[in-house]
DNA sequence: CTGAAAGCGCTTACAG
DNA sequence: CTGAAAGCGCTTACAG
């Protein structure tokens, strides 16, 4: 049974020190040649079904497993997925990371992380030095650098596959796992418009971004439906960092009269926000409603807990490690599902007073 | 100058495909062997000052990137450094990865995560294969998993270097970067103690973690050096959570006389004692005064803004990357900086009333 | 359906 | 100080 039987009795002495075994072993203990061993581990067609099982048993019994950078190597790509974002917030990361890795585990993919810096003038030159050095099988983007479309442009152009996340379709169906935003936000309009609330204000996210423009259009456009139109100093803008939240505020609850309702396109800000309402006495919801978008953990540890629109970003970074594996396995181009940002009311919402 | 003057006609119509320079490439640009070309890329010193210059200009000129995948084949290793944890945090996550990306960034090394379940009876199998797989440069393990003396032996025999991040040094120099966490708990109980507090309590953290005893033993600590005592009952284990927050909180703010101070063993539970004080209509700091531990974004973002001991987790990251990169370039062992927990004060500790 | 040869882009002994 | 040969563990044409 040893394995050692036929070896001088000084080789025994010391512990064969157990080389992983490769794909010559398993050539050798199937008694097949290393190609058709290599049909094997790739699923050709092209092997009888009795030597597949022969290697199948051998690669078992050995613990075979085949070594990505010899694959890499001759396939001319790596079996790393990149994860490119700026996003200032943890738990957006963090959070698509395991959506990520949901996908990946067990497959023979790996994830790198790569934050990056929006205002870099070397961004571009970074990530094309990035995705050539490490031949990366794919990247995933999140917002807002998914929605840099001259980013995306040459990732094309290196042949780069690539997943864009972001709060509307701005790809093909292939590229593209989007949330929509605005359904969201027009529940949490109708929401306020349902409590009573009249003087309704809203803290819009950074010129430029399609998730600013996409929540703000989702907010007012319900509005509009039932005939309210939001005056230009009742939409202040903000930078989706708490400290911009902190400053819209401050403008917004100077207004006379005074919002009785606020809508804040994160949470983050909406956390500024409630420490300018604090820090003047007002009450939430009491004085003041409050509902904020994403739905991260802060949302839940506030106090009074945060009524907010959900962003289903686990859900959506298992779909674009999906999209992003399935276009490599298979030819066909597969779409992912359709996620919808939903409303979820907790206490920081409450008639208006009087 | 065109580099295609010599070819056939019909081959300049096709851009040339810009195959990325090879070795190979250098080595006939500079008229050496591709073994020097690799002397020089290692940083060699057998290499004449004259053909290394020649050499460098040679990659300087061709924008020559040697190829990871390669190198790591040849070298039996990759260019891979794994993140392994099992931390709830979000915040501790992503601010660990920027800052072992703070050291990364430039050098060929790319940062692989891997969050695991320490429960899983597999988690071991799974983080050998994940090593063994990759090949992995070196691993650095957040708390707590990195607390575990098993699996670390493991790393050990798997020659895979390692580094862990901690609140107590657990390890060699060369493989831990330890924060002293008594120190800052200490100045907490000093805090509390100062502002006149007498009915002090603790919301620990899990039983068996480290961090957990060096929290609790640094506040009681100092506590004891002034004479004071606590009583079992007011100290209630938590585990970390900010669940286990709001049930700690609960067995804590129904004894009598109630405690007019907590010290919550990290953010996120304290969270959770906010919750339950406001519930139970109690003003912080006026009726009872909260200090957490880590300094998350969380901390600053409550209402009122928590005082609590900063937990220096960017920077020990970098030095975990540095540790890493270090004892793998040299061969001499450097030790990291030795950090310390302090204490921030905010706004959610006063005197007691009365 | 299967295999022998050459190659992916590097490095390790081994010479000199 | 420098290089020719062999090899890391796989795969791609190319045959048959």
């Amino acid at each position: 049974m040893s394995d050692s039987d036929l070896s001088a009795p000084q080789e025994r002495t010391a512990p064969v020190p157990k080389r992983r075994p490769t794909i010559n072993d398993i050539a050798r203990m199937a008694e097949v040649s290393k190609k058709t061993v290599s049909r094997v581990i790739n699923g050709s067609s092209l092997v009888s079904e009795e030597t597949r099982q022969r290697v199948n048993a051998a690669i078992a019994e050995s613990g075979f497993v085949p070594d990505p950078q010899a694959r890499g190597l001759a396939f001319r790509r790596s079996f790393l997925i990149g994860l490119i974002y700026d996003n200032p917030n943890a738990q957006t990361i963090v959070i698509s990371q395991y959506g990520i890795l949901d996908r990946l585990r067990g497959s023979e993919f790996e994830l790198v992380v790569y934050p990056c810096d929006r205002g870099s003038p070397s961004l571009f030159n970074d990530i094309r030095a990035f995705v050539e050095r490490q031949k990366l099988a794919g990247v995933v983007l999140l917002p807002p650098v998914s929605e840099n479309d001259a980013l995306v442009a040459m990732l094309r152009e290196l042949g780069c596959p690539h997943v864009r996340i972001a709060s509307a379709a701005l790809d093909e169906p292939a590229h593209m796992v989007a949330s929509n935003d605005r359904i969201g936000t027009a529940q949490a309009a109708a929401h306020l418009l349902d409590l009573g609330h009249k003087e309704i204000a809203v803290i819009t996210g950074p010129e430029g971004y399609r998730s600013a423009r996409e929540r703000l259009e989702g907010f007012c456009g319900e509005l509009d439906k039932r005939g309210i139109t939001l005056s230009p100093d009742h939409i202040v803008r903000g930078g989706y960092t708490f400290e911009s939240g902190v400053a819209a505020a401050e403008r917004l609850l100077s207004l006379e009269p005074r919002p009785t309702a606020i809508f804040s396109s994160n949470d983050e800000m909406a956390a500024g926000l409630y420490h300018v309402a604090y820090l003047r006495g007002l009450r939430i919801p009491e004085d003041l409603s409050v509902i904020g978008f994403d739905d991260t953990p802060l949302a839940s540890r506030m106090w009074p807990p945060l009524t907010t629109v959900r962003w289903p970003i686990r859900d959506m970074g298992r779909s674009a490690a999906e999209l992003l594996l399935d276009n490599q396995e298979t030819k066909r181009r597969r779409a992912a599902p359709a996620y919808e940002a939903r409303l979820t009311i907790r206490s920081s919402t409450a008639p208006p007073k009087g």
